[in-house]
DNA sequence: TATTGTTATACTCTATAACTATA
DNA sequence: TATAGTTATAGAGTATAACAATA
């Protein structure tokens, strides 16, 4: 420890680094798929329950509602979501996915299984065990129960 | 496990959760000092080795020649850095840190103690030496070394 | 008036590629 | 020609705020 605390110093450093190299070899696998990581996400909370309102799908991944309609806009013009109105209220509208966006679930999942195998996969079943028990509480403990994205 | 796994069945999910919510954090700490993340790992490799060329920073924080220049242009608005030509290459320029911006790197680097501490605290002793070592490992087993800026 | 969504605007991070000046 | 750096352009992610339609 210098008097200057050195960036290597802090636990949320190797946290960025791990997740930054995580997420970005992700975002090349999905990208082959023709989607973002955002865009995964979105179109996972569709596949449980489908249709949603914009404004619950904002609450659950933790986005404003004008980055939910940004998302949606991309989706609608790549064909693997709709948007319809909802006639007992005609300011609600409800998203769902296509047949093509439900298709493609599955194999999005599958590249997130395998991204996390081929990160993950180096360490032993309990050093596994014990950084997902970590995380997990870490994530309590802040109260963080939304999608991240990024 | 169901047929299509879940967002959260992957520790990528966990890992870039608590990581952007660390980040995201540090980045409102940070702001009241007038920078931001990236700016403070820039200053912050300055502080150490001053002064320095573009590229060689660039090598350094994992950014493109592009992306240095442009942040270099932030900081030199806010005084923080200084650029000079170097008299024996007229191509290559030096970056070093301003009075002001030397002094500001001890507080930024307090800012990160303080945010580590807040995030990482409520673990154990034994659970946070777990977890950075597993955290090292995972970046040295796939050969990272640069800085994380987001 | 309050609520649901969309649209407009803005800023950060990042990459690629074109360009300038110098070697 | 090769190299150091800057500038131009673009796209993702995100936020705030103004706006439209409906309740």
């Amino acid at each position: 420890m210098t008097l200057v605390s050195d960036l290597t110093d802090h636990t949320g450093f190797w946290m960025r680094m791990v997740s930054n190299a995580v997420s970005q070899e992700f975002a090349r696998k999905v990208a082959a798929e023709g989607v973002t990581v955002a865009e995964w996400s979105f179109m996972r909370a569709l596949y449980d329950q489908d249709p949603m309102p914009p404004s619950v799908l904002a609450d659950r991944m933790g986005l404003t509602k004008g980055a939910v309609s940004k998302l949606a806009d991309r989706l609608l013009t790549k064909g693997l979501i709709e948007r319809t109105e909802n006639p007992r209220d005609k300011r609600a509208h409800r998203l769902s996915l296509t047949g093509d966006g439900r298709v493609k679930v599955p194999a999005l999942a599958a590249l997130a299984d395998e991204n996390d195998a081929t990160y993950f996969g180096v360490l032993s079943k309990s050093e596994h065990d014990t950084l997902n028990r970590i995380l997990r509480a870490l994530a309590e403990r802040r109260g963080l129960k939304t999608t991240p994205v990024d």
